[in-house]
RNA sequence: GCGCCCGUAGCUCAGUGGACAGAGCGGCGGACUUCUAAUCCGCGGGUCGGAGGUUCGAAUCCUCCCGGGCGCACCA
């Protein structure tokens, strides 16, 4: 079982306490290394003042060898000072972890498939489609930290309408022609026409090397072309009804809100849309107990239509969830880019990871929530990205190697040799968050927690190396051990996040 | 019209029930013979879009309103 000091510490002042409760850190020094409501929790049932059941539960947990004292305090908070002890312990869990810390505890390992991107293969992977892909690829991190096994697919159209007006503008520019009005114009489709072949396979590779860059690696690719194979077999196991010469999905009473065309009128080919039931009948039969789409805001009015597949072919549609994020905005001297694949404006990702770096690049589009539309001054990040929190978090993540390259083999002990300075009980308080956090951002589904997280732990340790030295110190062992914990925890935070820790900066 | 998302410091945003609301950038002023100054310390900056409601307690939950974004295809 993984460490989780808070947890544990919870735990134990809650059988003292005889409650079950949560701590919190207070804002305030004067409240204590750890605070809990539970008092104001407890005063409706029990009929009895909040401040009074607090005095009683501080007795309580006064008992306990790790605690120093604990004081009601305000409207019926209890505050808990801890002794070194706790501070020892609590280091010595996060250093025996090693890698694991921050994960596990789950009640049982899931198959998980991210799927995700996904961009038709008509052109070069936008920053749109990368912010599918951090925010994606964070989620399935946080998945993997947690102890589930992951895989990372990307699906993808090779027929039908759009593949075929690509197809045909590589094709006019090889025969010395323009493209059509309503084809694609980018320089890469010069670029292909200069190749030999069918251009849909040369675009994967170049996107494939483009989400590798980003270091964003798919495990599985599929395409929509081969899944269409089984629309006749699967077709009639649907709730279908024929209008106007289409054939119709009653989706809408299985959660959708319409129903959806799977065979035009006309030639009666299929649309998208039934592309989706073979996809998601393979997703479901390959076993997974859980099959996460990434989509962007954009496609929000289709979230339920997955899951009523699901219902319609009598599949728990439990398995099937649907992740929405909002746009990105880049702006460039304060002029907005417009990120239409067809225009020659377009923002490509390489470009992108070029301005900025790849860290950067991660940082930005995995720093927002979900919800949360993102603006990035191109410009901006680029001229001024030494003041930019990644690098701030990448420094502390340096800063430590430096310091344990040169302690050599030192001794290293998580006890430490007198009593510990503010600074060095903070910073083993903010390690010790680090299960908390990253529990909390895989159940929101909100990767943001991790970077947010890992700018206060870099906080707190710039804060406490300026004040103390580590080497050729009275406290060097525990210090050591403390720049251990930090420099893991940091590292654990940027790679959830698809950015690299830096030994050197 | 209906649905989803957003509105917090000059700017970009954290913060989904707790104590006087936070960070980065920008502004002003300090700190390097010291394990990396890409750092640290201080100052200034807010009717948390508005109005009601629930609660001991609301930026956070509920209702309504205002403002912005995105959807509502036999495109993907």
């Amino acid at each position: 079982m993984p460490a989780d000091p808070v947890k544990e510490l919870a735990a134990a002042l809650g059988a003292a306490a005889g409650a079950e409760l949560e701590l919190e850190r207070p804002g305030e020094p004067e409240h204590g290394d750890y605070a809990t409501n539970v008092a104001l929790r407890l005063a409706g049932a029990r009929r009895q003042p909040p401040r009074e059941i607090a005095a009683e539960l501080a007795e309580a947990v006064t008992e306990l060898e790790v605690v120093e004292r604990a004081e009601p305090a305000g409207p019926g908070f209890v505050n808990v000072f801890l002794r070194d002890e706790w501070f020892a312990s609590a280091l010595a869990g996060i250093l025996e972890d090693g890698d694991a810390y921050g994960g596990g505890g789950v009640a049982g390992q899931e198959r998980v498939q991210v799927e995700m991107v996904s961009a038709n293969p008509t052109g070069p992977i936008l920053v749109s489609h990368a912010r599918n892909g951090a925010y994606g690829d964070a989620v399935a991190r946080l998945f993997e930290l947690a102890g589930h096994a992951v895989e990372r697919e990307y699906y993808y159209n090779d027929s039908g309408g759009q593949m075929d007006r690509f197809r045909a503008s590589v094709e006019a520019v090889r025969r010395g022609e323009e493209p059509s009005e309503d084809g694609y114009h980018g320089a890469y489709v010069r670029d292909l026409a200069a190749l030999k072949g069918d251009p849909v396979p040369l675009m994967l590779k170049e996107m494939e090397g483009t989400l590798e860059r980003f270091r964003i690696h798919f495990d599985t690719w599929r395409r929509q072309s081969e899944l269409e194979e089984r629309l006749p077999e699967l077709l009639p196991r649907l709730d279908t009804y024929e209008k106007d010469g289409a054939l119709w999905a009653r989706s809408s009473a299985y959660g959708d809100e319409e129903d959806r065309v799977l065979l035009r009128s006309g030639d009666r080919s299929p649309t998208y849309r039934a592309a989706d039931v073979p996809y998601l009948v393979d997703k479901l039969e390959r076993g997974f107990d859980r099959a996460i789409y990434v989509l962007g805001a954009d496609h929000h009015g289709t979230r339920n239509w997955y899951a009523a597949v699901a219902r319609m072919l009598g599949y728990d549609p439990e398995r099937v969830e649907v992740l929405v994020y909002q746009p990105v905005h880049l702006t460039r001297g304060g002029e907005q880019t417009k990120m239409s694949k067809r225009r020659g404006d377009v923002v490509f990702l390489d470009e992108f990871m070029d301005e900025i770096g790849v860290d950067a690049a991660r940082w930005y589009l995995a720093n927002r929530g979900p919800d949360q539309a993102i603006d990035i001054d191109v410009d901006l990040a680029a001229e001024r990205s030494q003041k930019n929190p990644v690098y701030y978090v990448q420094y502390a993540h340096a800063r430590i190697a430096g310091i344990l390259r040169n302690a050599g083999d030192a001794a290293v002990s998580a006890v430490p040799a007198g009593p510990l300075a503010a600074e060095e009980r903070e910073l083993v308080k903010r390690l010790a968050e680090l299960p908390a956090v990253a529990a909390d951002a895989l159940v929101k589904r909100g990767p943001q927690g991790v970077p947010n997280y890992a700018i206060r732990v870099a906080d707190d340790f710039h804060r406490f190396y300026h004040e103390h030295r580590v080497l050729e110190s009275d406290q060097q062992a525990f210090r050591l051990a403390l720049c251990r914990a930090t420099r893991a925890v940091i590292a654990r935070c940027l790679d959830l996040v698809g950015v690299d820790a830096p030994e050197r900066m």
